[in-house]
DNA sequence: ATTTACGGGACCTATTTGGTCCGATATAGT
DNA sequence: ACTATATCGGACCAAATAGGTCCCGTAAAT
């Protein structure tokens, strides 16, 4: 399907969630998961690979816990969504060469490389700390200017 | 996962070969799946989907078949993502209010919301018409103007 | 009447998802 | 040293979804 899997969302949430209120002090997984109300061993799991591709660090042990590895300003979407989900690919073809049996016979292959980048492109302009800033603040429903532009031909 | 299921896939495809070489009468099942190299019962289902939703025109009996029932100039990506896989959403709370339970206490819900416009659009911005037609040609991979503008503070 | 082809299903299997649970290890405090 | 508290690294499981096949009914052309 073409949506954001639970586990990703609830990643991200969580990220959003820590970003919030920083705090010297590491927070843990049953804190997390009480904030957010979402199951302990599910908030557990998700933070256990957020911190595993260093997008947390972690402290083991008594008042152990996770804290954001990285500045949510340069922190894209992307990347959240990059790890908790693999490479962020609209089909397979957009993943790159030799990936589909079809590609010689494709005639579509390059247009949809282009919208995968377009998006993802989309993705990774929004950071985490726009996440936690932004009650939809600045962000236009329709941009002013196309930011697909295949082109066309002199049409209309 | 954050990617269009194979249906969708292999449905736009179709719709591109229709697009690409247009012709009077409608062409089959058989023959689509032929030339794109794709298995006739699934090819046969994708399409009946695609004329139920009324993106094709069917004749049926001898000599019947498919063919595009719009202007591929007038029928963005979007559309096509949108009946073969439902309304597009990244995650469930941005479909719309009342379907997350979290609502109330969950902080990313517009931004989440505005991403999910700004990537819809994108798709909603190629046409079918645009995919027959492009090799990759003008679409810039790194737009100029940044198409998110979540109000930053004035940051650096 | 026969052949061709769509229409509407049911149906099946493999994979993915969403979620739980457990033992091992590391740390802080007593 | 002992204990309580956490993460770490797994295995594990049920339910949903995806991907794909097959069949029967019906419409149209020859």
């Amino acid at each position: 399907m073409f949506k954001l899997s639970k586990t990703t969302d609830y990643g991200i949430v969580l990220m959003a969630q820590l970003a919030s209120e920083p705090s010297p002090v590491p927070q843990n997984a049953r804190e997390l998961a009480a904030c957010s109300d979402l199951p302990v061993p599910m908030v557990s799991k998700i933070l256990k690979a957020l911190a595993k591709e260093g997008l947390l660090s972690s402290q083991r042990g008594s008042k152990g816990g996770y804290s954001l590895a990285r500045d949510p300003e340069d922190l894209p979407v992307a990347e959240m969504i990059r790890v908790l989900e693999g490479p962020l690919a609209l089909t397979d073809c957009a993943v790159g060469p030799a990936v589909c049996s079809h590609e010689s016979r494709c005639a579509v292959r390059e247009p949809w490389q282009q919208i995968n980048r377009v998006v993802e492109r989309a993705l990774e302009d929004v950071t985490l700390a726009d996440l936690v800033r932004g009650q939809g603040t600045g962000l236009p429903s329709s941009p002013s200017s196309p930011m697909l532009q295949i082109d066309r031909s002199p049409t209309s």
